[in-house]
DNA sequence: ATGCCTATTATTAATAGA
């Protein structure tokens, strides 16, 4: 089973780049993020007709979440992180696909630091950690996958010096993903290719990508009794050089089929 | 320290992204 998450700037200005990688990388869920749409414009039409169901959560303008799965309807269990009932920001849907809960989210990214869009991001985050730390007391298989706005090391960083003042990388940001993780998550491409830089992000200034000045951003966490099942991961890194390409590429891990998962 | 580039929304400029 093949699980993606993909950052597409744009869900409507990228359509044809994320219908193309669908029929290239044939993911059996895709958690997507930043659809820049409201719920009305999510294009449901054409993610159909390429073979998969969808749930989403738009927004006028920014973020936006939604979850794809290949000849399925995810079944939704969740849209909005819990513990605070104005948080108007759609970044977080979850849905539950062959047996697997799947939690779909949007980090704030949280620049300016330090200010309100920081602090903001901070209790998000802290939010995110109360929720996953349920998640962890029910043992089920869980993935949680989207675009987390921080590089966890100094290796996922191409520069990291430059970097320890931004929202992304501040100590306290990468000290609550650390935290997150000791919950018993494992950070799946970091488990499978250990000291190795890997980045899922390239900015569009200064020829990012062709310079490799990337960032990895985007994770795929996995529940303990999820862990043992991981077979790969890797990022689809050349459809960052597409025609017309997000600032991120996506990102996918391969589990051991259900029917074969060790029972637990 | 700032802009670089790109998308969206509302009117040719502002906001947000990371």
């Amino acid at each position: 089973m093949k699980i993606a998450t993909f950052n597409v700037n744009g869900v409507n200005g990228r359509l044809e780049l994320l219908l193309r990688w669908l029929g290239e990388a044939k993911p059996d869920v895709v958690c997507l993020q930043e659809l820049k749409a409201p719920d009305e414009k999510f294009p449901v039409a054409a993610i159909e007709a390429a073979g998969y169901g969808a749930i989403w959560q738009g927004q006028r303008s920014w973020n936006g979440v939604a979850i794809l799965a290949r000849g399925a309807t995810p079944v939704e269990s969740r849209r909005g992180l819990p513990g605070d009932a104005d948080d108007a920001h759609s970044r977080y849907i979850e849905a539950v696909v062959d047996g697997i809960l799947i939690g779909c989210l949007y980090l704030p990214n949280g620049n300016p630091a330090p200010g309100p869009k920081f602090d903001y991001k901070r209790r998000w985050f802290a939010r995110l950690a109360d929720y996953a730390a349920e998640l962890i007391e029910l043992d089920l298989p869980v993935v949680l996958a989207g675009d987390f706005n921080v590089m966890p090391a100094d290796i996922d960083v191409y520069k990291p010096q430059r970097w320890v003042k931004d929202a992304l990388f501040r100590p306290e940001v990468r000290a609550a993903f650390r935290e997150l993780v000791a919950q018993g998550w494992t950070d799946a491409l970091r488990h499978l290719h250990p000291g190795v830089p890997i980045y899922t992000f390239w900015d569009y200034f200064r020829n990012a990508y062709a310079r490799n000045a990337g960032l990895r951003i985007d994770h795929l966490l996995l529940s303990p009794g999820l862990a043992v099942d991981l077979q790969d991961a890797q990022v689809d890194r050349h459809v960052r050089g597409w025609e017309k390409a997000s600032d991120h590429a996506p990102v996918w891990i391969e589990l051991r089929p259900a029917r074969i998962r060790r029972r637990r």
